[in-house]
DNA sequence: GTCTATATTAGGATAGAC
DNA sequence: GTCTATCCTAATATAGAC
C-alpha cells in the first residue's frame, strides 16, 4: 500500500504554493468550518494570499472540493481493488479492508471528513456520494460472501453489517488526532477486535 | 385591473403553524442541505410562508438551530440520567444506554444529524458540542466501571470504547429511514449484538 | 400572522495592473 | 503569481402595511 504519505509541505515562504500544498490548508478550513461556511476570504487569509491569487490555482470553490474528494475516494477504492484481487476467504478480505480503511481514515482524516459531511448540494457532491455508496455496496457483497462461507454471523444482514462496520471506521475521524496518543496501526487492531468479537467481556457462553 | 380579492383565506394546507410543527420542517431543510447552506428563503418556501412570517416565530436562524439541538440533547441526557439512577452492573447500564440511544437516534434522527454535523461556528454550536462531549465522557466512565467489574474487555481503553460505541450508534442516522425496513427495536438489538460479540462468526476460540 | 419591499452585508468570481 | 478594486448575486434581517 504505497502513497499514504502526506503531500509535501509548502515550499518555504508563502509564495510558491502549488495546488497540492494549498489543498492541505484549504481542506483544513473546510473541515474547521464546514464547506458551506468556508468563505474564499477566509481561505485566502489562511493561505496568506488574496482571493484572486487563490483563483489562480483553482477555478472555483467547487473545484477545491472535487479534487479533495477525489483524493480520499481514490484511496478507498484502491483498498477495495487490492483486497478483491487477492484470493482469500471473504472474512480475511474484510479484515484487510477494515484495517486499510482505518489507516486511510487516519492518514487522510480531513479529506474523509469532507466526504462524510456532504449533502448533495451540487453535482460534485452528488457524484462523490454515489462513489461512497458504491464502496458500501462492495463491502456488503463481501459480507454476503463471508456469510456464505460461514465466516460472518448469519443473524445480521450483510448490508447492515457493512453499514455498521463503515460507521465504526468512519467515526474515527470525529476524534482521531495525528499528534494524539493513538497509533493508526493500533487503532486498526482495536477496530478489528471490535468487529471480530465486540466490546464487552466474554460471558462464558462464547462469542454469540 | 386590480386583483381585488386575491386575499387567500391563509389556508395553505397548513394554517396555524406553531413553533414545534415549523421546527420539524426547518430541521428537514437543515439536514437536507446542511445548516449553513440552508437559506431562510428556502426554509420559508418549504413552509409555504414568506421570510417575514418565519421571523415572526423565530428571532433568527441560530435560534432555530438552538431549539432543535436542545431537543435531541435533552433526550440523550435523560437516557443517561435514567440509566445512572438504576442500581445495576455497569455492563447492564451500558446495554440500556445503547439500546435507548438507538431508539432516540431513530426517533429524532434528523435532530441528531444536526448535532453530529456541528462545526463550532457560533456559541450555539460550541455549547451543544460541549454537551455532546460530556455525554461521551459519561459513557466512558461507565465503561471504566464495567471494566473494573469484569464486564468489559480490558484490552480496549474505556474512552476509546465509548467513542467507538457512540460512533456505531451515531452512524445509524446516515442511512436509517423511518419508513424503511428496519424497526428501531430490532436495530437496537443488532447494535447490542455487535457491541457484545462483534460482527464475525465464532472461530472456535471464544470471543477474544 | 402574514405579506411586500428593502436595508445591509457577505460571498463567489472577474478585470487588469504589476 | 500576486495584488487591488469591483461586479453581481444571494443572504440575513427589518419596516410597515393589511
Amino acid at each position: 500500500m504505497a502513497a499514504l504519505d502526506v503531500a509535501p509541505a509548502a515550499r518555504r515562504g508563502r509564495p510558491g504554493y502549488d495546488q497540492n500544498s494549498m489543498l492541505e490548508v484549504i481542506v483544513e478550513v473546510f473541515v474547521d468550518r464546514g464547506y458551506d461556511a468556508s468563505s474564499l476570504d477566509t481561505i485566502a487569509k489562511r493561505l496568506g494570499l488574496s482571493k484572486s491569487a487563490v483563483y489562480h490555482h483553482f477555478t472555483s470553490k467547487a473545484e477545491m472540493l472535487e479534487i479533495a474528494l477525489e483524493r480520499v475516494l481514490g484511496e478507498l477504492e484502491r483498498v477495495f481493488d487490492d483486497a478483491e484481487a487477492l484470493d482469500l476467504p471473504a472474512v480475511e478480505r474484510i479484515r484487510r479492508i477494515i484495517s486499510e480503511a482505518v489507516l486511510v481514515a487516519c492518514a487522510r482524516q480531513q479529506y474523509l471528513v469532507l466526504l462524510l459531511r456532504l449533502h448533495g448540494n451540487s453535482d460534485v457532491e452528488l457524484n462523490a456520494m454515489a462513489r461512497r455508496r458504491e464502496l458500501t455496496a462492495r463491502l456488503s457483497r463481501i459480507f454476503e460472501a463471508a456469510r456464505a462461507e460461514g465466516g460472518a454471523r448469519d443473524d445480521i444482514d450483510p448490508a447492515l453489517a457493512a453499514r455498521l462496520t463503515f460507521g465504526l471506521v468512519n467515526s474515527l475521524v470525529e476524534w482521531y488526532r495525528p499528534d494524539g496518543p493513538d497509533e493508526p496501526a493500533a487503532l486498526a487492531d482495536t477496530v478489528l477486535a471490535f468487529v471480530r468479537s465486540g466490546m464487552l467481556a466474554a460471558d462464558g457462553r462464547g462469542p454469540r
